[in-house]
DNA sequence: TTTGCCGGGCC
DNA sequence: GGCCCGGCAAA
């Protein structure tokens, strides 16, 4: 059985040829935090590979007492260990990339209704992104181009695409991304995997992650030179499409329903935007984007994020809102009172025309009438000093009803 | 319509 | 901060 290995060693590779593309998707302006992030994510790829070491160890562990409890001759037991060593590794690994963190993917209502999935892999299209989505209208949270609000600071959100329901990756990987949790493993399957690009107009499809950068970066980034560098920039550019339908189905029905609770909006929006534990995470890996399906959990490698930070491939617009029983808050893009607009893009690179500068700002408002308090003291029954003393008598009236203020002579 | 006084402008 | 006034809303 070499599956295992071999997906130890995607892994690996996954790991060490993803990671320098994660600053283009962390959804954050300064560059320390990119790097914080991104040492980060790596940490938490070595420590997931020690976990799934620890895991076989541990199975082997009992697998031996097991073992010497039936007495097993030593010569046949060495051999066996090996056949062990291999089954034990898949089972673990098998448990592990079919778990529920990794199979139930916190999709919204509709988004297994969403043509283009269907189809087999998610195409962004820049004419349907109106980007704008609401509590109440949960329908246009499956738009691919929808951007989410970074809700928090703290926690460094970027733009969501949502994934490839076949490709085992969603929100409970960004999740884990964000929250330090084990990063699952990818599903092998057999589908075919072309990577088509996302630039404006072209669409070509190519058969190898290397060919189809190659393509961006001598047609569209025109770097006829530098065929063999790649700084990253040209994963923005392209995604991971599969064209296996078996998968698409199996995607479909690992979607679990979403929760009422997750359906409806926040009591108040901005208490769970910044509580990370709590709802927080939930709304978080429903709104915003995984950090990056080309790190090292990027065994689901969707380019697709890259999308989000910029044109040419996919606009971004973005506006989203919502309205929690019927209060006046609300949470939009690009259009007051609250407005959240983040491209992220790297500072690094030159962005191609259309490219919006970067700009990362929200501000939350929520500001009643004030009428609504009754800050309007209520007038004075007793007589004031413009009665007492008549309006020919107006200097010697105190003060404040000089002033057409609260009198102060007659207080009430 | 009268009266109390808030909000804001001017100095 | 002192002074004044437009305008709203209750009486």
């Amino acid at each position: 059985m070499t599956f295992p290995a071999f997906q130890q060693e995607d892994v690996k590779s996954d790991i060490s040829q993803k990671l320098p593309d994660q600053q283009f998707l962390l959804f954050t302006t300064k560059e320390e935090d990119l790097k914080t992030a991104e040492t980060k994510k790596l940490n938490r790829a070595h420590e997931y590979e020690k976990e799934n070491t620890r895991s076989v160890c541990l199975l082997e562990q009992k697998r031996k007492v097991v073992s010497s409890n039936i007495d097993v001759p030593p010569a046949r037991k060495s051999l066996e260990e090996l056949d062990m060593d291999k089954v034990t590794a898949a089972m673990v690994l098998t448990s592990l990339s079919t778990s529920p963190l990794v199979r139930s993917p916190p999709v919204r209502p509709n988004e297994s209704l969403n043509g283009s999935w269907k189809e087999g892999g998610f195409v962004p299209s820049s004419t349907s992104s109106s980007g704008y989505w609401s509590w109440n209208a949960p329908s246009d949270q499956s738009n691919p181009s929808t951007p989410s609000p970074p809700l928090s600071a703290d926690s460094f959100k970027a733009f969501r695409t949502p994934s490839q329901p076949d490709d085992g990756i969603d929100e409970g990987e960004t999740s884990n991304l964000l929250f330090d949790e084990p990063i699952p493993r990818k599903r092998k399957n057999s589908m075919k995997v072309m990577f088509k690009c996302l630039w404006k107009n072209c669409g070509k499809v190519l058969s190898t992650a290397a060919g189809i950068q190659k393509h961006i970066r001598t047609i569209h980034l025109g770097r006829v030179g530098e065929s063999d560098y790649s700084d990253g920039e040209e994963d923005f550019y392209y995604t991971e499409i599969r064209l296996n339908t078996d998968s698409v189905a199996d995607g479909l029905s690992s979607l679990s329903p979403v929760s009422p609770s997750l359906a409806s909006p926040p009591s108040f929006p901005t208490q769970d935007a910044i509580r990370p534990e709590t709802s927080c995470a939930k709304t978080e890996t429903k709104l915003m984007t995984p950090l990056s399906r080309s790190a090292p959990t990027n065994l689901y490698l969707v380019h697709t994020d890259h999308a989000y930070q910029a044109t040419p491939p996919v606009n971004i617009p973005g506006s989203a809102k919502f309205t929690p029983n019927g209060s006046s808050f609300s949470i939009s893009w690009q259009s007051p009172p609250v407005t959240f607009t983040g491209i992220p893009v790297s500072p690094t690179h030159n962005r191609p025309a259309g490219s919006g500068e970067q700009k990362q700002s929200h501000t939350v408002l929520s500001s009643p009438p004030r009428v609504a308090f009754g800050l309007r003291k209520p007038r004075g029954e007793g007589k004031k000093c413009r009665k007492v003393y008549g309006m020919e008598n107006r200097d010697m009236w105190c003060t404040a009803c000089r002033w057409k203020k609260a009198c102060q002579r007659f207080i009430d």
